[in-house]
RNA sequence: UCCUCCUUAGCUCAGUUGGUUAGAGCAUCUGACUGUUAAUCAGAGGGUCGCAAGUUCAAGUCUUGCAGGGGGAGCCA
């Protein structure tokens, strides 16, 4: 029995084999023609660009033709040749069509004409067959990929920190609770607090915020590691920003200090930014052409530009001598709100910046204290568009002021034993950063909408598929 | 969570100072057309105006509450 291989429509379009017989495989997006010949637009993913199938009426059953439809799916058998019609330079001249799946186009929800990006959200299921999320999908795979290009070529090891956590001392925001307690009769202490001694874990436990603190045990072994999942707020942010569940990349690096991690910051953001110039230019072209005129332009100019460092005294410096009248006053001390940060990178600068030595008071316990005693060691990357990308810092390796840090914030010692033995045995300086997947793909897309550039986004009231 | 705007046909929207039978484009269906490119042309079908209550002779339109969504802010990545 003859078995031909399915071509995929990315090579299809590639190939210059006219006369030679494929077979494909795909999505119908669009059906046009008259009584005598039927032109259909084929998708199979591979590729934004659709084949076209040309189908003389006369050869097929009536009763086939009428099940292709606008998102059914089919099988074509037929020839490679030379497009007859502007618009495209291949076509196949269909012999056989077996219809896999019709698709009724009176409730298909997807039409070939554009959808709001809102109404698509509605059908996250479905929403991977249009242009768009085509798109957006394979430049998030090409970003993942190429992340683990980036540090296994430099050297990196990918830690995988768990996903279930029993602290809850990382500080970075309000948890989800992981339990198999019966949420209608849980076990209760006589004074009325839940007995996680009964629980799965036998303690209280939750969804990681971050896997950095784990990372830095990885770092103290292998020098240079990262991390790459899932990470979970459980923060009721409504913003085009924030995720509930989002994807994380934390490299942590020993033997590196601030001007380290920095340099390390920015070579890994333009590499990325390099990546998918080298590697998605159709799909940035279809993005640059339907949503952000000025993207490819702005992904160049961040490769291009050096990434102006400064610390968070001189930024406030600045933006106390602007001029500006702000919403938020500027003071030293206060942390910096998103006028500010804007005004810094898109006005003032006009580049990315990266902003450094963080009053103490509004950072994480664990950033390195300067001599200064006001400031920590911390940097945020601050990219146009979407704001904060990256923050990092280099770390506290000194024992004793770490723990001074922890004492003043009263954070449980019996919760963070294991870190503080890292600063125990054989201590290392060392840095690290944590950079949000998704604002990367934002700002890699185009897209202005975080929730569009992720399969099935998690946010509140927002669990659908 | 706060501020603000929105919710009318499958989709995107219009709908006047409250007034009789709620409109358009696209999509869908039917027909026409010998190579189309978001094909084109002609015709047809398609609505509990987000949900609930209230004001009024009369509510898509005004008021209140609730739900969902967009934008901005906070929290952050």
């Amino acid at each position: 029995m003859e078995h031909k291989r399915r071509s995929k429509i990315i090579d299809v379009l590639k190939s210059k084999s006219f006369g030679s017989e494929i077979l494909i495989k795909g999505w119908v997006r669009t059906k046009r023609g008259n009584k005598n010949i039927n032109f259909i637009a084929l998708n199979d993913g591979s590729v934004i660009h659709n084949l076209q199938v040309v189908v003389e009426v006369a050869r097929f059953d009536e009763n086939l033709l009428k099940q292709v439809t606008t998102g059914s799916c089919i099988s074509v058998k037929g020839t490679l040749v030379e497009s007859m019609g502007q618009g495209q330079h291949v076509e196949v001249q269909a012999k056989e069509i077996e219809v896999y799946g019709t698709a009724d186009p009176e409730t298909y929800p997807l039409q070939k004409k554009g959808h709001s990006l809102e109404f698509l959200r509605e059908i996250a299921h479905l929403r991977p067959r249009t242009n768009t999320f085509g798109a957006v999908l394979r430049i998030r795979h090409a970003m993942a990929y190429g992340i683990h290009k980036y540090f296994n070529d430099h050297g990196f090891c990918y830690i995988h920190t768990p996903i279930i956590t029993g602290s809850d001392a990382e500080g970075a925001g309000e948890m989800f609770r992981v339990t198999t307690l019966d949420g209608d009769n849980p076990p209760r202490l006589p004074d009325g607090h839940l007995d996680y001694t009964q629980d799965f874990f036998g303690k209280e436990t939750n969804l990681t915020v971050s896997g950095q603190l784990e990372a830095e045990l990885g770092a103290m072994a292998l020098s240079l590691v990262y991390t790459f999942g899932p990470t979970f707020r459980a923060e009721n942010s409504n913003t085009p920003r924030h995720l509930a569940e989002f994807w994380m990349i934390e490299p942590e690096m020993a033997f590196y200090d601030i001007n380290d991690n920095m340099d390390l910051a920015e070579d890994f953001l333009k590499f990325l930014m390099q990546y998918a110039l080298d590697h998605c230019m159709d799909d940035l072209e279809f993005l640059n052409k339907m949503y952000d005129n000025e993207l490819i332009d702005r992904l160049k100019s961040v490769i291009n530009s050096r990434f102006e460092r400064l610390t968070y005294t001189r930024a406030v410096e600045i933006l106390m001598a602007s001029g500006q009248s702000w919403e938020f006053p500027v003071s030293w001390g206060a942390d910096l709100q998103a006028e500010h940060e804007r005004y810094l990178v898109e006005k003032h600068f006009g580049k990315p910046v990266i902003l450094t030595d963080y009053p103490r008071d509004i950072k994480a316990f664990y950033m390195k204290q300067n001599e200064d005693g006001k400031t920590v060691r911390g940097m945020d990357v601050l990219f146009p568009k979407i704001g904060e990308i990256i923050g990092g810092s280099q770390r506290e390796e000194n024992l004793d002021a770490l723990m001074r840090r922890i004492q003043e914030l009263h954070i449980p010692e019996k919760d963070v034993w294991w870190y503080l033995d890292t600063r125990k045995f054989g201590t290392a300086p060392h840095a690290g950063f944590g950079l949000g997947f998704e604002r990367l793909i934002l700002f890699v897309t185009g897209m202005a909408n975080i929730r569009d550039v992720i399969p099935f986004p998690r946010a509140p009231k927002n669990a659908e598929f």
